[in-house]
DNA sequence: GCATGGCGTTGCAACGTTGCAACCGGTCGA
DNA sequence: TCGACCGGTTGCAACGTTGCAACGCCATGC
């Protein structure tokens, strides 16, 4: 029968008196030092079970300087790609026996700086970034070296990183387009284009360029968000009907290319047979046949694998020196959005 | 110039000793005391500023017996509706100054409760559980009311819960379809349902049996898992197409409903004029002309923004007493996914 | 001239652990 | 018989904070 209080969780003091040896013996005890008598264990551990005893992780955490706690920062989790792979590096890193700390910064800057300082003060032992930071320069003088961290699916220079080769990616788009005998080519990027969607049109035109083609360039949030293009207000009906019309568009990502279908069904446009549309990053939902997206697969399970991996290797030590930019390849799933023009 | 050697944060006595003043003159500024001097304060920021002092969370922690942190335990964070809730649960709780700490089961009752024992080592001021429970005695046990804990879109009888109306939603869904004019429906469901998902198909047993009608019940894991009805191995190609075969079909949440819809569409079965679907949950993708599915909305947003202001409610001692159901409505959607049997 | 009071500051004890040196009783070898 | 050694156990100091009581100092009031 538990006597404890309710409330008032039991200590390694209460432990001790109970079973009459002192704390260190019980600390022992938990910690499965080999050191104690089998007796004595014994009457320690019926005396853990009947105060329903759990160390504090507080108190130990603050002893060794570190928490066993990793920190997860994150643009948006509402978008199902990053909220997988939190997921995923939760997963991981309980394997280690850590717990996941996290935040989302909504693309703020401010609770970006927030998430950290929540983060350092809570002496996390190391952080991932799923998302590209508002305020590099700022954010390394604030972490000043003090946890590792890792950039997975996003990068700093001054850090380890892991991501899919977003430009090979990009190109691989502009020549499957091409091949399929698209000439009239266009990219759809959000407003404020973080480094990976950077790196996508980049690849992307340069492949295009290579085939003497220059790509328009689409700004767009979906669902709601107006259109540009250079700046100058658009609409998609428009952009879609017009005689120069883009024939295969690539969007930056597969919620943008899902959305654009959206718009392009709206418009009675059909795809492929009117538009093709590729996408990145295969989500899950790219291969329903509804969708049907072709898109650059990039395995969120590797990415967040190696990411952890090369966290762990600093924090541990094992890996020491400059930072490490770890490039897993891209490679394009071709599914029924893309085709070739009419 | 910050004078720390990297690695080795300053702490309350490192500032006070520059600024030459006690500890506890520090920590009165450092927590916005006003019984501090001006000029003190100012000499104290100074060398704060310099330091680059971040206070450890860990000690005070301790001290104060409770983290700031909640603790949020779901199921399947690869399913992006219990992603988008961890989500906007850190979101809601950020707004409190209260860090999140996050945990996925996957469904098992081991991890489960390693996941609560880390939340209650490191001391939690709250659990906030986005799915049932798979021992919930056991559980109960161990958290033995030292936290307050919140069920959001789950419940359990010993704590707070916020869900949806999930029995009358499925009332709703039976009763959508049977004006329609079916007569002969299905529910698929998870081979392990969970509270919601019984609820779910009780509320649409109820209904239809007020119809005089006995719908199937089907039991299938998507996308890959093998499909059964009443225990008995079964494939979606009999079960659609046998000349009594379900008209409309009721899915127990959106990603079984499209899936079923791929697998419809794999089949030559056209939605909804040989099959209409009703999903559960109104997930984001439901409203793309695409899928266009008819389905049971409820808002996560106020599921959270309920569940995390009861939690706090307990926390901060407003409210005391008796475990509280807090029932949202549930509404029905209708979209393109149904529509009279041919 | 001395008690009063308020303001600003300080010292100390606690929070629940862990690491380390010291200790204790007993056995063994010389 | 004595010292060395060994397994097992203990006490103490630390980790970085916070809360509280106490303090010193100056201005005020009588």
């Amino acid at each position: 029968m538990t006597t404890d209080r309710a409330g008032r969780p039991a200590t390694l003091g209460d432990v001790a008196s109970l079973a009459r040896v002192s704390p260190s013996t019980v600390s022992n005890v938990v910690r499965g030092s080999d050191v104690v008598a089998p007796r004595t264990r014994r009457r320690v551990l019926a005396a853990i079970e009947e105060l329903a005893y759990r160390p504090n992780a507080l108190a130990r955490h603050l002893l060794q300087g570190r928490a066993t706690t990793i920190g997860v920062i994150a643009r948006d989790l509402g978008n199902p790609f990053y909220a997988e792979m939190a997921s995923l590096v939760e997963r991981e890193v309980a394997r280690f026996g850590f717990a996941a700390m996290l935040c989302a910064t909504d693309g703020d800057d401010d609770r970006e700086e927030q998430a950290i300082g929540l983060m350092l003060e809570n002496r996390v032992s190391g952080l991932v970034f799923l998302s590209f930071l508002g305020r590099p320069a700022e954010i390394e003088k604030m972490i000043n070296g003090q946890v590792p961290v890792v950039f997975v699916a996003a990068e700093a220079p001054w850090a380890d990183s892991v991501t899919v080769d977003e430009h090979r990616g990009g190109e691989l788009v502009a020549r499957h387009l091409i091949e399929l005998g698209h000439r009239r080519l266009a990219f759809v990027g959000p407003r404020q284009p973080d480094r990976a969607d950077a790196r996508r049109l980049e690849g992307f035109l340069r492949a295009a360029a290579d085939a003497q083609l220059q790509p328009a360039v689409i700004a767009w949030d979906p669902p709601d968000g107006a259109v540009s293009i250079g700046g100058a207000k658009a609409d998609w009906s428009t952009i879609l009907r017009g005689p120069d019309a883009a024939t295969g568009i690539f969007a930056a990502n597969d919620f943008a290319a899902i959305d654009l279908l959206d718009v392009a069904d709206s418009l009675g446009i059909r795809v492929p047979d009117d538009l093709s549309i590729v996408g990145f990053d295969d989500v899950d939902m790219a291969r329903l046949r509804r969708i049907n997206l072709t898109t650059v697969s990039q395995s969120r399970e590797a990415l967040v694998r190696l990411g952890v991996e090369a966290l762990f290797g600093r924090i541990e030590g094992r890996i020491a020196g400059d930072p490490h930019v770890t490039l897993a390849s891209a490679s394009l799933k071709v599914r029924g959005s893309s085709g070739p023009p009419r």
